[in-house]
DNA sequence: TTGTATGCGTTATCAT
DNA sequence: ATGATAACGCATACAA
């Protein structure tokens, strides 16, 4: 008894169960047929431990029921849950994720989106900071938190939204000498809109603010040396403190608590953006506003799946929230 | 001029440059053909913006540079990096990566694997508790901290000297009364051996410890009761507690500062496992013994590459190191 | 060295 | 409703 021919085939469950090649494909496909030829095709399958290749399907039908998903890496706390909830979103519709980390390298992303349109896949998810991207127009691209034009759909949070909430809070908790600390790229983001939107809450409140804007590769010590000038008699001039990022934060909240003596959140208080929680899943790293990577991930799922053209909108913009995380008074 | 053909074909290209499809065919896969005949094609290729199909190339040769890759999730900062590092090897040898998270659901598990399978990948690297996967004998598969046998490499830290380590790292600095605190499943995993170095670790060096091992699934007040009975006085019992995780740890130091007064590292200091960082690439969130990340990776990838059966290693075990993060004095 | 022809496993279109 | 057959895009053995 032989059991050794290596991978069975779909001809292969035909012989074993005496029908025909296409009946199995309708099985298969669960397409209507006869319940004696079902059963019998299906208990071939089981016996023969057989799987339908999806290389053989994509060829044929152009469809291979997998996405591409691009992000600069999964160190980074916010991209990997971004990317673990799409994942989650993706399994739930039977769909595979082809998985590239970017490393900020625009050619790598160039590449990547290359392999990517090889691999014929059916969609295209990406989280890119390449102002040059290339795209063919034959697979449907999504982009997080960078709109490339109306032809891609982007979707983003309300970061306009949450720079203003970031200086609401600040006020509310009775900050009266506010900052904003921002490292990026020049390059018109959606989360540039983040200081925007704080400068508004300040005005709309008439609270003093001061920016301090560095550019992507400067390293902290700009920031360091900024808070130094503002620094007289063991006092900072700032009261309230809004940091583009949680991670900056962190960083920020170690500078102000461990060399210059203050309290946090008694002297200065600070609030950061993006949600980012101890080991993933505990609590907040610092008092942030809260990106909704759920409804990110779901919006993006459900733009890149679904039939383009039909009035797509270009930007989805969804709600932040505020998340306290003990560098704010309660 | 209609530019409108869909998605061009290696047969459009060969009409284009006025040769042979099989003459595509070699200098696409960089196979000997006359310089003329490769410039021609290779002019072709540019301006219809030909790539190759890797459905119909996998279909045709069985090999699809992909390895699939399956963790329990993308939350946890440890899986999260673990994969970044395993992506860096692929992308360097040219591989795709084809992601899968498995939310600790066995039954997900063995639906991906089989999934895995009919996306007919070249190799499978999984991190799965799962003590009765089933897995196909065609497709090469690496574990990852699970030992499922001699017929499967497994990869791992050097848990046993983790816990060795541990313990000689806190009778090192002073302490006189350990205890260690582990949750998980009972299943026999590579991290288990963590529980074994540290005991022997105490017995050499002749330091008393407890243990307190609960089971996955119970709520961590379990641990917290454990250290109220062992609290006197405003005094615990323990001088110096090892925890099976960076992000118990954090959670028990938490409780020890936060609900009984305590001070970490004067009072207690604690050692955790994994070297978990702040926002993947800052600080130590403690003080921690350090898994070596990117050889894990690396000899994952090396090991589900390589044809198998040449005398290969059935576990690979790979040193750990003791990192500082600020809950064990200096 | 280049061209031709066949088949990979599936789906879809036909007849039956 | 079911069975036979062509075609998907590519690689390769073989013929020129």
């Amino acid at each position: 008894m032989s059991e050794s021919k290596s991978v069975p085939t779909m001809k292969d469950v035909a012989r074993e169960a005496g029908v025909a090649l296409g009946t199995v494909s309708k099985v298969v496909n669960g397409l209507p047929v006869g319940e004696d030829y079902r059963l019998r095709v299906e208990k071939a399958i089981e016996k023969l431990n057989y799987r339908v290749s999806s290389y053989a399907r994509g060829l044929r039908s152009n469809k291979t029921y997998t996405i591409a998903v691009m992000v600069p890496n999964l160190i980074s706390p916010f991209f990997s849950k971004l990317v673990n909830c799409i994942n989650h979103e993706l399994s739930a519709r039977k769909y595979r994720m082809l998985f590239y980390a970017t490393d900020y390298d625009p050619a790598q992303e160039q590449e990547l989106v290359h392999l990517a349109e090889q691999q014929k896949v059916d969609g295209i998810i990406c989280l890119s900071y390449n102002p040059h991207l290339q795209v063919s127009p034959d697979v449907p691209l999504v982009s997080i938190d960078r709109y490339f034009g109306a032809q891609i759909p982007c979707v983003a949070s309300d970061n306009y939204g949450g720079g203003r909430l970031a200086a609401e809070k600040l006020v509310e908790n009775g900050c009266k000498n506010l900052a904003f600390l921002r490292i990026g790229s020049k390059l018109t983001n959606e989360p540039n809109k983040r200081k925007d939107g704080f400068i508004a809450g300040c005005e709309a409140l008439d609270v003093p603010y001061t920016l301090k804007i560095i550019d992507d590769g400067t390293p902290y010590t700009a920031f360091f040396e900024f808070l130094e000038e503002h620094f007289h008699d063991g006092k900072l001039d700032f009261d309230g403190i809004f940091c583009v990022t949680d991670s900056m934060a962190h960083v920020i909240r170690g500078a102000l608590t461990q060399h210059m003596g203050l309290r946090v959140p008694e002297d200065v208080q600070i609030i950061g953006f993006d949600g980012v929680r101890h080991f993933g899943d505990l609590e907040y790293t610092c008092s942030t506003i809260v990106q909704p990577l759920e409804a990110i991930a779901a919006n993006c799922v459900e733009l890149v799946l679904s039939p383009r053209g039909e009035n797509a909108p270009a930007l989805i913009c969804l709600p932040v929230s505020y998340g306290w995380g003990g560098t704010t008074r309660e």
